[in-house]
DNA sequence: GATGAATGAGGATTCATTCAT
DNA sequence: AATGAATGAATCCTCATTCAT
């Protein structure tokens, strides 16, 4: 821009940002943090800039110098939460040598572990739910986006097992879409239940999906006749 | 509840009412009517009183007269709407001679029935998600009277199914729960979905819900060599 | 409208207005009135609805009651002026007897006092040249309603002088235009002027621009010896 | 005038100016050329100071530098644009051997050419007429530092033809006002044109306004007999 | 009971102006 | 001298709510 032909301020021979480039910088990650807080509480027709700004610690003024209008600011809001939240190829190759039982566990373990520990992952649904009317588009670029991919690397995870002759699959029709569902259910049940009083113990609640999702995919083996054989594995991997 | 006021007195045996009197008990049912429609359609805070008025066919003024303001209004909407969507008894009763898993395969029936035709089973749940932190109570009033029913009438269904020794429940633990959740994402997906595109296609969904029920729940399949192997410690988790 | 069937307040059968309906037919042009003084006083931008209001005795929802926004009201408040100030029929009818020199003097007088009396025909002039930028219809809108018809009564006024032979016109380029422009000079001095202090005084003002058209247009004045001198070139450009 | 401040310090004879100096000056020159374009385009209120910068190539930040605030901004360029067009005494002197018809031809010419090619002279007018209101001294400033000037020269020019017995003028009531005026009409017209499709062609409308003023002041010679006489000059001084 | 005109608090957005760099 | 980030007063417009008819 205009700026470097004047060079405001001391040239800047190291990688130093004087204190107005920095905030410049963290300006708007603060805006669109604090705008991510007060759209979670409030949803966004009740959400005021003005709110966002003071939790921002600046004023009106300056959320628009970074955002066109309440609308930009949210959907960048979202875009940013949209994310997906972990990588598929890194997940399957630093656990390459599990056993896909064990796979299934960590996919969920990761899953509600983002769910419950990472608020943006729990509350873009709520976006996604009490403002979808508003923003058509926001619904299918985070199915695409966030989880579609989740969806994608169950599937590998199941693939996997059935190649190796642990899983069986007898339909492919939304298989993972059902098999995951109650991570979604726990999610919801999160900010339905105001105080957290009611809300199913996640261990507990990550068990038994995790049995219901094996007990609906593993091959029934003939010669099993150790019925203890579910405590053990999930027992290893969960405690 | 609050719709005892307005409740048009269900049994009116005897002699009709008046032009006056009639209108005097649809009016509210009008409002109610409208005012689920926009609440559903735009959300709490971007509802106006006057798009209700209008789609009910009156001026601001006389929504007034029925309600004290907006929020006891879209409390009333919700209100209604929460009450359970079948009623245990009759279901058992109506189906006493049918096999636990036709009652099973019934129970998902009636849900999804529910949940496809009913739009307001359905939209119940963008209220409490979208305008959950705005009304708290909300949240738990819905969960009392319309999620707890179904969910103890899914473990009525279950615990026959023990006692008469064709289900195998291995825990307690949140297992009405969690096998209903699948109609739930759907539930969530229909409304993201602004176009019905990508929804899946409901009966083949809901197959593959039940499918996967039952390989949860039913006791060792018959081709298995084993059909006690689970039994014991079935039986020992669940009393 | 609803309020028909239900007939609000007394059944009137003579043609009397209640407070509240005689109210709704004032509001809106006591709003256009407080308006085209504010839109006058400080053009349009600076011209804020709350004074518009204000000026009329209400509130700034008033105003939003009866136009969608302020350019809408802007655009009736000019529309409103655009209208002729003089009917051509009715005036030729008026005086159809009286020689062309007077119809001359007539419609300048007509013209100046319009523009004196009548702050409205005055005002748009202002409007159109401060707001042309902004709102581009207007100004060709205002020349076909109010200038347009102006010019077309003078010409008429010159043609009828020519049939009687009375005057002599030499060309039919801008004639009339040029002819009026005075009109408009005054117009302009007037709120170029804010105390009225070096303000023409208009009678005189009218005399010489009266003189100014005859000695243009008129046909060979009497006391000139030669009263044909310039016929024959005359004619030969007006047909 | 407040000219005085920013004027480049009109006579640097010897050395040059340094770059710094330089710009110096060309700045302010700069924003107020920019800001009279701003000006013209949108009116006082609608401009922005922003875009005032942005179109010198500067930012708010030096507009500041050199103007106080934007009414300030606004007088100097109004102030600057108020000087008079033509210099009486250049203009007289250098045509002193025409005859008095061509010098009010070429007087006409001269308005009608600023008018036209020189944008200044012509919106000057746009901002009086459009801001006047909220500036109450560029009225009366503007018309004796513009307009007199004008008007004082014209009636020079009157005055030598009634000495030389060509004009007779019967009245020094307003004469020149009104017969310049049509030339304020055609400024008029040029703004409020959006596009100059109905815009009179300026040759020909030039044509009638110097016949028009020739009829009016052009005293009666007994002796004329040359009907085509008022042709040649016209002809002589405009191709 | 019903109406709908009127109100005015509230929120989005703009932009002149300041001032640390 | 120049910058442009930050401010916050100002203004448009909306809409829940009231109340005279």
């Amino acid at each position: 821009m205009a700026g470097s032909k004047i060079a405001p301020g001391p040239i800047v021979t190291k990688n130093e940002l004087g204190p107005r480039a920095r905030r410049k910088v963290q300006r708007p990650q603060a805006i669109l943090q604090a705008a991510f807080e007060e759209f979670v509480e409030r949803g966004y027709t009740a959400t005021r800039i003005e709110d966002v700004a003071a939790r921002a610690s600046v004023t009106k003024g300056t959320v628009y110098l970074y955002f066109q209008n309440k609308e930009e600011l949210f959907q960048h809001v979202v875009g940013k939460l949209s994310q997906p939240i972990f990588d598929e190829k890194q997940f399957l190759e630093q656990h390459q040598y599990r056993s896909c039982d064990e796979l299934v566990r960590l996919f969920l373990d990761t899953l509600y572990d983002h769910m419950t520990v990472n608020q943006h992952s729990r509350e873009i649904l709520r976006f996604l739910i009490a403002d979808g009317r508003r923003f058509p588009t926001l619904g299918s670029t985070h199915f695409d986006q966030f989880v579609q991919p989740l969806m994608t690397m169950f599937d590998r995870i199941l693939q996997k097992g059935v190649r190796e002759g642990v899983f069986e699959i007898w339909t492919n029709d939304h298989i993972s879409q059902i098999l995951i569902s109650p991570a979604l259910t726990y999610a919801i049940e999160m900010f339905l239940s105001a105080d957290n009083t009611k809300l199913p113990e996640l261990k507990i609640y990550i068990n038994t999906h995790y049995e219901m999702v094996m007990r609906t995919i593993r091959k029934a083996r003939l010669d099993m006749s150790d019925t203890t054989r579910l405590r053990g594995y999930s027992e290893a991997l969960y405690c």
